[in-house]
RNA sequence: GGCCCGGUAGCUCAGUUGAAUAGAGCAACUGCCUUCUAAGCAGUAGGUCAUUGGUUUGAAUCCAAUCCGGGUCACCA
């Protein structure tokens, strides 16, 4: 179960046995020992004083004895101030390494039967995947994998959001503009393809507002084609002239941004894209078959990145087919009240008695809106796979619409309500603030992948270890390094937190790193490479350890418990963090201790069974995070 | 304005449910490759943990207030 909670097992006996008292396992408080104290595991003491009233020296001397009395496992023990230092044996530690430096399952959990269902990704596909994406499909992804090797069984989804306005205006902008081009025609990625359609129809109703805007401002509100936006518009014009002449230009600027997506929503692009969904939803037979086509194109390039990154689904839903869910729920929440219908037809449900708000839930054309059809996905998802888990990696924006959903499902009773958890990330932001699309300072997946591949090329041509390979390993090694690289630089920071990614100094191959990882493994198996080719092997067992020799193990047998408290809160971070103190931890030992040419065939004994250990956890920890480690680089 | 989240070294980030002198990496400086891969190791320097008050044997961590930054409160998704 791990040493802690061993040792947490021990003191309650002694504490129960001593004092005549018991302690939850909750309320000891046990860490490594600081480098400057003698010992490996130390007992903070305070909390003790109160409840036995005795001094914490007293205290940590008779539970010290006690310990050293009972378990030949704790040889030694001191007490500073109020902290109980404990000393474990050295045949504690060698045992352990013995038990399982060969144990390919090391760290792994047996099955629990529990069902998890992990919603991430979930993209667009008007535009190609972006940094932001990529936080996202790496967290999903690794928690997943997590869950997996704790026990659970794990479904992987995504939604795909193929439908809506956004699609629309790549479709009408590739009707106008594309002459019948395709990727196929231009050699262009079918994601990037379509983004660019996008782009080009969101400059054309910046083209067409600019115009619009220039006429309203004139006082000619004749382009505006109906009379509400007329009217609408002219007061909005004369309370603009108004403010910024006497000087109110922050309050001017208000409503000149009113008064722009009146000009937007008044563009003939804009009305056309309207038109275009209208006939979508009407099932029009032509604009279906482009709107096939053109989300194909895009699956086509999302299923290159998505291979590329390692990203991989059970099950994909379609917001063109699951849009229209959630209707009956409205229906069950009418009947028993937790809903509400306004004279309008529309349907609410009330909040504030939570904190919150009003919420809509059917509009009053008696269509869904966003909450209700994730309403009605969480219980097909129910249905489909009896969940006891539901997890949605999505970003923090969206904290407050996931609050809602699961207070819902919970007011209607749902059984699966209480299971569904939110995991919130925050954004990627670059130096200068947040990315925009409609700015162009969106970081492109591809692009950044290929560029990390060059420094990866670069590196390792300069350093010129790897000439023996083919064209073929080189290509992978390069890519190994670049998703690796970037995997780790993303997920080695805490889920929860915003991030900031600046594409200037972009990503380093040095230090707290995923190369630098993956570095230390492919040292390490450089000389059990050797060690094989030596054919080496002994039945001799060392009877003590070095300190660097120690100090290794001990963070090794922490590993178990690493993967446990990251899938308690869904935070790869930790295990990233973990992994590189360990080959930090690794690459002091190797400094120190030579393997191959050790003192004794017993301590070359030991010391290979610590680098196979080593790598073997480095290898798998680095698996769970989606990052593959190479034999050699 | 209501609610939510954040503020730790020049920069990017750690700091489990309060515990010993707040830690890494990058950038700067000093050593170390005829010995298992130097994408490394060892070391120097760098801090009023936003501010103020409180709780506690003990606070970066808990509480309150203030300041700064972000998100959200759509018949968009």
């Amino acid at each position: 179960m791990g040493i802690t909670s061993e040792l947490k097992d021990w003191i309650g006996g002694s504490l129960k046995s001593l004092y005549g008292q018991e302690f939850e396992a909750g309320e000891l408080t046990i860490g490594t020992t600081k480098p400057e104290f003698e010992g490996d595991y130390t007992l903070v003491l305070f909390s003790f004083v109160k409840v036995l009233k005795k001094s914490p020296e007293v205290i940590g001397n008779e539970i010290g004895e006690h310990l050293v009395a009972r378990f030949p496992f704790i040889t030694a023990f001191n007490v500073i101030k109020g902290f109980l230092n404990l000393t474990i044996s050295d045949t504690y530690w060698i045992n352990f390494l013995d038990r399982n430096f060969s144990n390919s399952n090391y760290g792994k959990m047996p099955g629990n039967n529990q069902m998890v269902v992990v919603e991430y990704s979930s993209p667009n596909t008007n535009k190609p995947l972006h940094l932001g994406h990529l936080r996202n499909n790496f967290l999903g992804w690794s928690v997943a994998e997590l869950l997996k090797v704790s026990g659970h069984n794990v479904v992987k989804t995504s939604v795909l959001n193929d439908r809506g306005i956004h699609i629309c205006k790549s479709m009408n902008s590739w009707l106008q503009f594309a002459d019948g081009a395709t990727p196929d025609s231009t050699g262009i990625k079918g994601d990037h393809f379509v983004g660019d359609y996008y782009v080009k129809a969101e400059n054309t109703i910046k083209e067409q507002a600019a115009l619009i805007l220039q006429s309203m401002l004139a006082g000619n509100d004749t382009t505006l084609d109906n009379e509400a936006d007329q009217q609408k518009a002219a007061t909005l014009v004369s309370r603009y002239y108004e403010l910024s002449t006497t000087g109110k230009n922050e309050a001017a600027e208000k409503i000149l941004d009113q008064l722009k997506e009146i000009a937007r929503n008044n563009t003939v692009f804009f009305r056309q894209t309207q038109q275009m969904l209208l006939d979508w939803e009407a099932g029009k037979p032509a604009v279906r078959a482009l709107w096939e086509k053109m989300n194909g194109w895009v699956y086509e390039g999302f299923n290159e990145t998505y291979k590329k990154i390692g990203s991989d689904f059970d099950q994909n839903y379609f917001e063109s087919e699951t849009y229209i869910l959630g209707k009956e729920f409205v229906e069950e929440g009418l009947k028993s009240g937790v809903f509400f219908r306004k004279e309008d037809g529309s349907c609410w449900i009330d909040l504030t008695a939570e904190g919150l708000d009003e919420k809509i839930v059917l509009r009053k054309d008696g269509t869904s809106v966003y909450i209700t059809q994730d309403l009605g996905l969480a219980d097909i998802k129910f249905q489909q796979y009896k969940y006891d888990q539901s997890i949605y990696v999505i970003a923090d924006e969206q904290n407050y619409h996931m609050k809602v959903l699961k207070l819902i499902l919970q007011k209607l009773g749902k059984p699966y309500a209480n299971g569904i958890n939110h995991l919130s990330y925050g954004l990627v932001e670059l130096p200068s603030g947040r990315m925009k699309t409609r700015e162009g300072t969106v970081v492109d997946a591809d692009e950044l992948i290929e560029e990390l591949k060059n420094v990866a090329r670069q590196k390792t041509e300069e350093l010129g270890k790897v000439k023996d390979f083919n064209p073929g390993e080189l290509n992978e090694l390069y890519d190994t390094i670049a998703i690796g690289a970037l995997k780790f630089f993303i997920l080695r920071v805490d889920a929860k937190k915003k991030m900031i990614f600046n594409p200037e100094e972009s990503i380093d191959f040095h230090g707290f790193t995923g190369p630098f990882i993956q570095w230390t493994h492919a040292r390490i198996r450089s000389i059990l490479r050797k060690a094989e080719e030596a054919n080496y092997s002994t039945d001799k067992k060392a009877g003590s350890l070095f300190p660097k020799e120690k100090e290794l193990i001990v963070l090794l047998e922490q590993y178990g418990s690493v993967i446990r408290q990251a899938v308690a809160d869904f935070n790869p971070s930790l295990l990233a963090i973990y992994i590189y103190d360990l080959s930090k931890k690794y690459n002091t030992f190797y400094a120190e201790h030579p393997v191959m040419t050790a003192e004794s065939d017993e301590k070359k004994k030991l010391r290979l069974n610590l680098c196979l250990l080593t790598a073997n956890v480095i290898a798998s920890g680095m698996g769970l995070l989606g990052i593959r480690v190479p034999q050699r680089m």
